[in-house]
DNA sequence: ATGCTGACTATGT
DNA sequence: TACATAGCCAGCA
C-alpha cells in the first residue's frame, strides 16, 4: 500500500464517488480525500483532468453553491451547468444550487433533509 | 530558490 | 446579500 498515493489520484477518487444528481464543494471533496484544506489544489486537479476521463468533475461547485467561475470567457460554466440540469440538478434565479437539497453527504448519516418537506399542495 | 497564479474559503463590513 | 480581505498551498515559469 503506498502510504502516499498522488493527491490527484485521491481527488479523483474522490470525485467519481459523487451521485448523478448530486454536487460536492471543492472543500469538501479535498477534506474527503484527505487533504483538508487544499480545496484549490482540487480546483486544478480537475482542470488538468483530461477529456473522457470519466470522472464526473461537473458535480463539483464552489462553497457559496454556484459553477465557479474560470477565467476568461464563460464557457465551461454554461456547459458545466448544462451537464448538471441534465441530471436534474436545479439552479434558483441567482445561477445558484440549494445545497441541501442537492448537496452530496457520503455518509448520510446526520443531517440528510434531503427532498423538500412535503406540506399540504407541496409538489416533487 | 522565488514569486505569481488560481475551477477555494471563512470572516468582517 | 454583496464585496473586500486575508489565509491558504500546490503547481509552474
Amino acid at each position: 500500500m503506498s502510504p502516499r498515493p498522488d493527491p490527484y489520484r485521491r481527488i479523483y477518487a474522490v470525485v467519481a464517488r459523487i451521485p448523478r444528481g448530486r454536487v460536492a464543494t471543492y472543500g469538501q471533496v479535498a477534506a474527503y480525500a484527505g487533504l483538508p484544506g487544499h480545496a484549490r489544489q482540487v480546483g486544478t486537479a480537475l482542470a488538468s483532468l483530461p477529456e473522457g476521463s470519466g470522472v464526473p468533475w461537473h458535480r463539483v461547485i464552489n462553497a457559496r453553491g454556484e459553477v465557479s467561475p474560470r477565467g476568461g470567457l464563460g464557457l465551461e460554466e454554461g456547459f458545466q451547468r448544462h451537464l448538471l440540469e441534465g441530471e436534474a440538478v436545479r439552479f434558483d434565479a441567482r445561477g445558484r444550487i440549494d445545497l441541501d437539497r442537492f448537496g452530496w453527504e457520503p455518509l448520510g448519516a446526520r443531517p440528510r433533509r434531503r427532498a423538500p418537506v412535503r406540506r399540504r399542495g407541496a409538489r416533487l
